[in-house]
DNA sequence: ATTAGCAGTCTACTGTCGAGAGTGCTAAAA
DNA sequence: TTTTAGCACTCTCGACAGTAGACTGCTAAT
């Protein structure tokens, strides 16, 4: 089958552009007027025809406008749509924000889901950053109340995990201290599988309940699911047409809550694939079924060698593809960017 | 104004039973078929005019059924709704998860907002610990990555808080743990006032910016808004047929979106109230007019003396009050509970 | 290859009508 | 005085029909 003439790619432009802002299906008239083609309507419908038997666009009834199909999205996100930047006076604002934020990797990921959301009008979600080879850095055990003792184990990457412990035995912070102190000596430096040995070396000693602990933490550390994801925009989307239905509503709201799915849906996107740059997926079919009538466009900050986590939004079909695309990509560069500034001067301990 | 007859408060209350179940208007001979009332349509329609006096009932048009008004909750709420208890076999069905889940307050939190969103078929939301007269019992500084430093702050009541800093200076963690020693010799056991006063005395010394920060953290606490919220059961309420309209949905959401928001709203009731119970709010008038046409039950967990929290759940203004009621009632008190188990034994140090 | 013109198709809107549900009122019954 | 049966009245809702308008698809002319 051969490729689109490039007339037929400029009506699929145009119409994917005025669909996106109309919500209506778009009349061949319609795009004559509004765009000033200088050919008339009825080359536009047979163009329209073509696109429409390449499965590009489809009408909701006969003699009404047509509207783009997913493939026809697809088509139009990896062929025709341009790749701008977002405008100068946007980065800047962005930056500035970040600037002005808390100077952690937290408060940058809650204020990257907010950015995100206001910027694409549509919901967005954020994960934390993950580890794929974990080494432990060190930890601490801290006596929080009674028999409470606050673990916290921080990796190699700057991840910082706790966890709250229940000992048997009422111990004072300096012995918790002397404790840390030796697994520190143990254990600083060593990954997963190396844990494990020291963890079995342990048994039966007063550390092997803490120990187990650690070894776990590290273990955990390797699935996305770790930490809080952020979201934010939540109300955008219900402001979108395509979510007027309550049904539909409802299914998008189930799967922007259900974690297990999002990780799912990221984990098998970003982190598996090779390619660092943004992942755009259009509508489930059958790989991504779950997705249904929504769209994701997300991407990973972070390096590869030390720690990485994922930046995106979650909107309608019928979105500004172009400008989210734009927007991801800034903010994942930022983060990443900001994250490897922070962690430049390496630490000599 | 004399006070409802007892014929009147049965027809209130049977009608709202109805409603909450249908989200239909009620008409008179519906509710003397449904519960085989031994007086007659007639009479019961007499009664309804009088209720309809007293604000407690309205009809969305001239002969349709009847639908109950704010005022008319609120006095079902206050005067008609029986205390009945959860069933025990859901109490005990809650117990089990909350034995089988993670061991500490956090994990206990998020569960909470989960059973609350299941059992009540609306949106849950649930507070950290907070305290009102918050002590500093210890810090802890910890090399995280280069200049990054991990501030863990645990006050008295066993909350814990967490920042990342950046420091000038590199500086080893033998150097840190030293200076965390001295802020501890320094500060532990001072509350917010005492730490101000050792904050000044500091000024130009090396520990002069971590000090700064822990003092900020303690202030902080003294809001709510410190430590994350937990939501759960959003797409629940896009199941209510109140939120068909995209118009109500999206306020709702907004209104479940913004923090600043909630957080009003919960430090207005639990905390600035002496009654330590249930409190159901139905609907925003004057005071609570960001309410809109939502309902909050919420109560509060923890003690007074140590440290507290609230959790609730936000539905529409058709909600199943006592149901609602039970179950906040009851996760509130097995949070307690748990939290005054887990605290019971005082550490001596 | 393009386009003007036109017939044909489909939706969306409007108005009308009747059925049904439920009320309010009145007058009789308890 | 309270309750109730009976009835007229009101209002919604769904069905139906008719119309206007928006687009298309086709055909024949350019």
């Amino acid at each position: 089958m051969a490729g689109l003439s490039e007339r037929q790619k400029l009506v699929l432009a145009l119409l994917i552009r005025d669909y996106v802002d109309t919500a209506e299906p778009i009349s061949s008239g319609r795009l004559v007027t509004n765009y000033h083609l200088d050919f008339s309507s009825a080359t536009v419908r047979n163009e329209m025809v073509a696109l429409e038997q390449r499965g590009f666009l489809l009408q909701p009834y006969t003699s009404a406008g047509r509207v783009p199909t997913k493939e026809g999205y697809r088509y139009f996100v990896q062929k025709l749509m341009g790749e701008n930047e977002l405008p100068a006076p946007i980065q800047e604002m962005i930056r500035h924000q970040f600037y002005q934020a808390r100077h952690d990797v937290d408060g940058w990921l809650s204020l990257s889901a907010s950015v995100l959301a206001h910027h694409s009008k549509v919901a967005s979600i954020v994960t934390p950053l993950h580890t794929e080879k974990a080494r432990l850095k060190h930890i601490a055990l801290l006596s929080t109340r009674g028999h409470q003792v606050l673990l916290v184990i921080i990796l190699n990457s700057g991840e910082v995990h706790q966890q709250t412990l229940v000992l048997d035995e009422l111990l004072s912070q300096d012995q918790l201290n002397a404790n840390a102190r030796q697994i520190n000596l143990l254990a600083s430096g060593k990954d997963a599988k190396e844990l494990e040995v020291i963890s079995s070396e342990l048994q039966d000693t007063p550390l092997e309940e803490v120990f187990a602990v650690v070894y776990q933490v590290i273990k955990q550390a390797v699935v996305i699911s770790s930490g809080e994801v952020y979201r934010d925009g939540l109300a955008n989307m219900l402001s979108e047409p395509e979510f007027f239905e309550p049904e539909k509503a409802k299914q998008t709201l189930e799967l922007f809550e259900d974690r297990g799915m999002m990780d799912d849906l990221l984990s098998r996107t970003v982190f598996e694939s090779d390619v660092p740059g943004v992942h755009v997926i259009i509508g489930g079919e059958d790989t991504w079924e779950q997705l249904g009538d929504c769209s994701l466009i997300i991407a990973r900050y972070g390096s590869k060698d030390h720690a990485m986590g994922a930046v995106g939004i979650l909107g309608p079909l019928r979105m500004a593809y172009s400008r989210g695309v734009s927007t991801v990509r800034f903010v994942s560069d930022l983060m990443s960017e900001l994250i490897s500034e922070s962690m430049s001067n390496e630490n000599p301990i």
